[in-house]
Order: C-alpha cells, then sequence, then structure tokens
DNA sequence: CCTCCAAGTTCCTTTAGGGAACTGACCCTA
DNA sequence: TAGGGTCAGTTCCCTAAAGGAACTTGGAGG
C-alpha cells in the first residue's frame, strides 16, 4: 500500500513511529517485555499472521529495539530480548496504559497494575520535568525550536 | 488490507493503538496541538494524501479525540481542535518525542525544544510515580493482573 | 524411520494508502 | 454576471501491505 516513509522526516514523533508504527509492534514490544519471548508463544499471545510477525521482528531486530539470542544450539532455539532502547520504548507503553484505562476501560477498570518498588503501591505513571522535577503537560510548556529545526516546516512553533 | 481490529482486546495498548495507532494520526495530533488545525493546511504541512487525511479526521472526531468547529459560517469552514481527551493524548506525543529525540536524532540534535511554564526551563519529560512521585520506569515496577484481567491471556503477569 | 516441534517462508486474496483529478458551496472583482 | 479563487472534502485507479493457510528446514525423540 505504499506507505510513506516516516523516517526521513525531522520530528523526533515522525521517527518513533517508523520504529514502531506499524500495527502490532508495540504489542509485540508489550509481549516482550513481560517474557513472552519466543515467535510460537507471540504467535498465538497475540493471533498475529506468522508472515507479518517474522517481518515485525526482523525490523526490530534491525532497528535495535529487540535482540535477538540463541538460548539453545542444538535445536536451534532463538528467543527475543528488548535491548537498552527497546527497553526505554516501554516508557511509552506505559504512558499508553495510562491513558487507555482512563479513557477505553470503562466499568471493567484496567486490566492490569503497576506496583511501585520503590514505595511499594498501585500506581500509574505521571509526566514530570526533568529540570524541576514538578507536573509537565501539554498545557505546561512552550514548544521552542530546537538546533535541527526547519524553518517554516511545523511554523515557526513545532513540536516534533 | 484486511486490518485487525485492536479495539476489542482486554489491552488498554490495544485499545489506545485502535484510536491512534494508524499511520499518521499522531502527526495529525501533532499539528492541531501546534495550531495547524484547517484541511489545507494539514494536508499540506504533513504531504498526506486527502483522502486518508478526511479519512482519518473522520475516526478522531468520532472518537472524541478531535472536534469539529466552524469558525466561519457565511462560507462554511471548519477546523479541528483537541478535546480533553485528545489534550491527554499529548502527553504520549511527549514521550515519543523525548524517545525519538534521544535515539534518532543524532548529531542535529532534537528539532523542537520544550520550555516548563513552571521554572522557565529547557526540559524534557520524565516518568514519576502517581503516588510517591519517585522516577517510575519499566525496570522500577512490578505488574499485576487488575480487575479486567483475563487470566492466561497475558499470562498471570500481563502488562496491557 | 516416522513423527514432532520451533521458527520461519511462500503463496494467494483482500483491502488500505498514494496521488491526482473532480465536486460543491460560497466569496470576490471587474 | 461570468470567471476565478478558496476551502473542505470525495471519487477513481493503482500498488503494496495484512490475513491466512500451507509448506519448509533442522534437528530431537521414540
Amino acid at each position: 500500500m505504499q506507505r510513506t516513509r516516516f523516517g526521513d522526516m525531522t520530528c523526533s514523533i515522525a521517527r518513533t513511529m517508523d520504529v514502531i508504527g506499524e500495527p502490532w509492534s508495540p504489542l509485540i514490544l508489550r509481549d516482550v517485555y513481560v517474557g513472552i519471548a519466543r515467535f510460537d508463544q507471540l504467535q498465538d499471545d497475540l493471533g498475529i499472521s506468522r508472515k507479518v510477525l517474522a517481518e515485525r521482528l526482523k525490523w526490530l531486530v534491525e532497528q535495535d529495539v529487540l535482540e535477538r539470542r540463541e538460548y539453545s544450539a542444538k535445536p536451534p532455539r532463538h528467543e527475543y530480548a528488548l535491548t537498552p532502547k527497546g527497553t526505554e520504548l516501554v516508557n511509552l507503553l506505559m504512558v499508553m496504559v495510562r491513558w487507555g484505562d482512563r479513557w477505553t476501560a470503562g466499568e471493567a477498570g484496567p486490566p492490569v497494575l503497576y506496583r511501585h518498588h520503590a514505595c511499594g503501591r498501585i500506581a500509574h505513571v505521571e509526566l514530570h520535568c526533568s529540570e524541576c522535577g514538578e507536573p509537565m503537560g501539554p498545557t505546561d510548556i512552550d514548544v521552542l525550536p530546537g538546533p535541527a529545526s526547519t524553518p517554516g516546516d511545523v511554523r515557526s512553533t513545532g513540536i516534533s
């Protein structure tokens, strides 16, 4: 379906989408994060086509988000694991979970809960400022052109 | 290309993907957030096909993420704006930007910067615990089944 | 030797994205 | 009042990507 390549845009959202924006990719990362790490396990947990699963895994390994490692050499068997780059993507999944819980979970409540090691409590994520530690959301910031801004592209002031 | 519907899965990631997971949707939200709000503006800022843009906008309005409002009645003209539900999605975009800046921006640096109103400094977002306020990432939590968990689906312990 | 298993690969059908042209409602101005 | 311009889509055709099922390969196990 001749999709536009997002990877070349001067926009961190587009470039992130290029890596994990295709259907199934975030769910694959979720599964690997919780320990569903082998091809057939992924295939039947997700119900994804084997063809598409193979394509996605290959891409995610190329992008250094997942690592393919042999866990048995005699019968050559492999499993997938998150790299540091991939582990940081799980932050994104946690924010997706938060939004999905608030706006799509309904009566039934959230499918999963997080217990925070540091305080032991059931919690969700919130966005805070890296500098002062206070909450920081879309309405708490000005967006300014950065070093790599392309004038006029996303207006003088673009998020990206 | 007969895509699997994610909206029915018991998983907040899948349900979030169902709303904004299609190609272009996050970029459309970004543009609306920064004030690129009309059909033709969006079309030429993004270079998206008009057909796909019309489909996406319709979907996002149905999902109550965007609102379509008339800004002129004489020549009937419309623009799009974020609803509260949509504004909270921008949190997700901010986390995408953070990841993209760290892992895909390279030499050139980030295309945009955020200035935090509260402290006035250039900053990025970090994930903190809603309960104790300390940092909280993928390696700082246990994932437990929640009220709406489906046993065995994402194993006993699934993120979702 | 026959069968099983994991991890893919191949093949075919269906459908969604790209791109460009077209439509319709309304303005302007000459 | 005829002609052109703008905005906001819609229609059409073509190609490429997703679904699904069957096939393949390299070994293990009985």
